[in-house]
DNA sequence: GCCAACGTTGGC
DNA sequence: GCCAACGTTGGC
């Protein structure tokens, strides 16, 4: 079992959004490490942080779970999606997504400064400065600790 | 709204 | 293959 994070605007998608879909397709990833996560990281059943970027405060707000393994991203060939990109023709798709399946939100946001703080949490690659992954991987003794202190 | 960090593109 | 220009992300 792997863990990940996944950023995401509360504006866009939000983890209450995630709640009420029960599961989602998350397509629209249009960055090579990104995609390479999926494609050789994730697997059905593993756990992922859900985090809220671009909003006040930013931080952890729930788990999700990885619920397909990696498909091709037709949204790439959709003419009409804002994800368009005719450099991923159907024939040799160039980007993948997977499906996230919600498993819960947290009572309150475990905000990014309180992370950032965890000595326990020191290079966890989410609170490196300048890092824009909208997928990273996650130790698990980290994942393990945020979701304790969650219960505090 | 600003700007640092970073990825991608394209000219050479 | 280098690197400047550009676009995007995301914290502040």
């Amino acid at each position: 079992m792997n863990y990940w994070l996944i950023k995401s605007e509360p504006d866009a998608f939000s983890i209450d959004d995630m709640e009420k879909a029960r599961t989602e397709p998350w397509d629209g990833i249009r960055n090579y490490q990104a995609r390479n996560f999926m494609r050789d990281g994730m697997q059905i059943g593993d756990r992922v942080l859900f985090y809220h970027s671009n909003t006040k405060p930013p931080g952890v707000v729930g788990i999700v779970e990885v619920a397909s393994k990696a498909y091709p991203d037709h949204t790439a060939w959709d003419e009409n999606s804002k994800y368009y990109d005719p450099k991923s023709p159907e024939e040799s798709p160039r980007w993948l997504m997977v499906d996230f399946s919600f498993i819960e939100k947290f009572d309150a946001i475990i905000p990014l400064d309180t992370l950032k703080k965890e000595e326990q949490l020191e290079g966890m690659l989410t609170l490196r400065k300048g890092n824009r992954l909208s997928i990273t991987p996650v130790e698990k003794a980290h994942f393990e600790y945020i979701d304790q202190m969650r219960a505090k």
